[in-house]
RNA sequence: GCCGGCGUAGCUCAACGGUAGAGCGGCGCAUUCGUAAUGCGUAGGUUGGGGGUUCAAUUCCCUUCGCCGGCUCCA
């Protein structure tokens, strides 16, 4: 029953690492698609053959490993959970003793104690009643809710030394086969995700099989932490976040406004080309437009409000409400529609202060934001278009890899949500439809809709693998109605019209922060707040320098020449650092012949080149927007 | 907001009860240099803010602001 090719996969890592499952009912389990289990009862042990779930046991076990050690170490300890995660594991911990990150090598040289004693891990099947009246009386109150919850089954738990553990595995025989482990982190968590339950005490740590491919993660990361966008956000002057000053708020410095400018001016172009209209919209409104949008009642503590004169005024959280009333401000004919109004909107949104992040989660930021109002017969080709310019805008940027995410309402709990039911099931068909037409594969979540429609959204990774939502297309069934925006049909009846909220890169801050990490704060050259740096060997050649600069940016490139009196190699060392993507050298021989000697960040030297070609050859990267240097 | 950690010069860090130091960066001078750091000199800090303990606080305690790692929530 063990599949050949992964099992070879898996001997090379570690020649006998097997796993431990209960056989429930008596026979082998499958708990995940692709392991295999022993059926305790005959001691058979199969192996695993898929290695991502051996890596997964291996965390697992890993973790049960640490709330042992944490077990002994504070005895007053009840459990939470200790699953696998993508990049490690955790386990939450609930006790009097407050942990912090000076307690993890102590933890860490427990395990270590404790591995070598070699301890096994021992599945039991319990009844539900003998596992409720087990961990209660071991005081275990968050495994008991767990199991109350249970209602039926049959349950299983795991024992490591002195610890039984409720879980449903599987786990590596015994403690002599994990591998390589280290804690991380320490971090509050709340039970069941719950904000309003106990706050618990999270271990995060990682395994793998080995002690290299353990290094080697902790390399990556390290690597990872060199391209966080707020420390290359510094270094290239891009932006900042004054300290103290206005907290989630962002300080766009020349170089980052630049980057931000050229990538607005490539949205615009390819919104025009695709039929949007950009319009704009004011800040600040009386509080009633809020009230009116529906806001005021579900998004008041995101807003920040204003006394003005007697009234009260809303500073902006979204865009839709303006951009309705520029729709509304006539009667419109189905002849218009579709109409798609868009704008580089900044809004303002009250976030928690322990929420904020550099730029990928601020409290002021500004969409790229549309809204299209449609008649029911377009909307298919509106979401596809709109998929399709996502796709084409983010893959010009260099992106390949995203999280694509459907969320649907939540049909048990219908009454939770605006608009009528077949309203959903409508627009719940076209979003599938699209999302197949493009031959995306995504994952569907239930429940995850706005109250006001179900939507699309695309995420992508920063530097530590955290994933950050930037596209986002939803439908909204409620301002709609709340506003009673409508066309007159060829008919001439009024007919509601069908409104989808869009944000293709999201927010321009949080896309600049994503996109310094993806390029590690090398810019392609149409990006590149600075895309040649001339370099004069001497004094004496600052002329032409200056000449070969001036010239550089009458085609419209954008150079500058470093005249400061340094020797050549500071002021290339220099450039490399800024990431500059071209530095032009010029001495005696390229005054003589009018050239410029060519040296890239990533190649290097690349020698003599004709000034007027070297520019051609930009400017034509340029124009292409191309992702090479 | 909650849990834990951290705030020393523009940046990266040192000193940790006896009154603050380095490197880089900045500025000045010399040097005029061929593809990742020329030399010398110099300025720059009420050690995030406030309060307390102490003869004495950057160091210990409290508080506040901010940041970092998570949780919750989101573009």
């Amino acid at each position: 029953m063990t599949r050949k090719g992964s099992a070879v996969q898996i001997r090379s890592h570690l020649p006998f690492f097997y796993a431990v499952g209960i056989g429930i009912r008596g026979s082998i389990q499958m708990a995940g698609q692709n392991i295999m289990k022993t059926i305790h009862r005959d001691g058979t042990v199969h192996e695993v053959f898929d290695p991502d779930e051996a890596l997964e046991t291996l965390r697992h076990s890993t973790s049960h490993l640490m709330a042992l050690a944490v077990s002994h170490l504070f005895p007053e300890v009840s459990l939470g959970i200790g699953p696998p995660t993508g990049e490690g594991f955790y386990y939450d911990f609930q006790m009097p003793h407050r942990l912090t990150e000076d307690d993890l090598p102590r933890i860490e040289a427990k395990m270590e104690e404790l591995r070598a004693e070699n301890l096994v891990f021992e599945p039991s099947i319990l009844e539900r009643s003998e596992a409720l009246d087990f961990f209660r009386s071991h005081g275990e109150e968050l495994k008991t809710e767990l199991i109350e919850e249970r209602k039926g089954e049959v349950l299983s738990s795991y024992r490591l030394g002195d610890l039984v553990d409720f879980c449903t595995g599987p786990h590596v025989l015994s403690t002599a086969q994990l591998g390589s482990f280290r804690l991380l982190s320490v971090a509050g968590s709340y039970w069941r995700g719950d904000e309003h339950r106990e706050q618990l005490q999270r271990i995060y740590g990682t395994a793998f099989f080995s002690s290299r491919e353990l290094d080697d993660y902790l390399k990556r990361l390290e690597e990872a932490r060199n391209r966080d966008h707020r420390k290359l956000g510094r270094e290239l002057d891009l932006y900042s976040v004054p300290e103290g000053v206005a907290p989630g708020l962002i300080f766009w410095h020349p170089k980052g406004a630049k980057v931000r400018e050229k990538i607005e001016e490539f949205l615009r172009e390819e919104h025009e080309k695709r039929g949007y209209e950009f319009v704009y919209t004011p800040h600040i409104a009386k509080s009633d437009l809020w009230r009116t949008s529906g806001h005021y009642e579900f998004f008041l503590e995101n807003m920040y409000t204003l006394p003005v004169d007697e009234e009260e005024y809303v500073l902006k959280p979204m865009n839709c409400p303006g951009h309705i009333l520029i729709y509304k401000s006539r009667k419109r004919s189905y002849r218009e529609l579709p109409i798609r109004l868009a704008e580089f909107g900044t809004v303002y949104r009250y976030e928690k202060s322990g929420t904020l992040h550099g730029m990928l989660r601020v409290r002021g930021f500004t969409q790229d934001d549309a809204h299209i109002f449609c008649r029911p017969d377009q909307v298919f080709s509106e979401v596809v278009a709109t998929l399709d310019l996502a796709e084409y805008l983010l893959s010009t940027f260099g992106f390949q890899g995203h999280e694509i995410m459907l969320a649907v309402w939540d049909s048990e709990h219908t009454e939770h949500y605006a608009g009528k039911p077949e309203d959903w099931e409508r627009a719940e068909s076209v979003l599938i439809q699209a999302l197949e037409e493009k031959g995306w594969t995504y994952r569907r979540q239930e429940g995850e809709a706005a109250f006001y429609g179900p939507k699309i959204d695309i995420s992508l990774i920063d530097a530590l693998g955290r994933t950050w939502q930037v596209t986002t297309l939803q439908f909204d069934f409620n301002l709609p109605a709340r506003f009673n925006i409508t066309y007159a049909d060829s008919d001439s009846r009024e007919q509601h019209v069908i409104m989808l909220h869009r944000a293709l890169l999201g927010s321009m801050e949080r896309f600049m922060g994503i996109l310094v990490e993806h390029y590690g704060g090398a810019f392609p050259p149409w990006l590149s707040p600075v895309q040649a740096a001339v370099v004069p060997v001497s004094e004496r050649h600052h002329d032409y320098a200056v000449e070969v600069r001036d010239r550089l940016r009458g085609t419209g490139l954008r150079v500058e020449a470093d005249l400061r009196n340094e020797k050549l190699g500071y002021k290339i060392r220099s450039a490399q650092m800024s990431k500059v993507p071209y530095m032009l050298v010029v001495g005696d021989r390229e005054v003589q012949g009018r050239t410029v000697s060519v040296r890239d960040r990533r190649r290097g030297n690349q020698g003599a080149c004709p000034l007027d070609d070297f520019s051609r050859m930009l400017g034509q990267k340029v124009a292409q927007r191309s992702l090479d240097v």
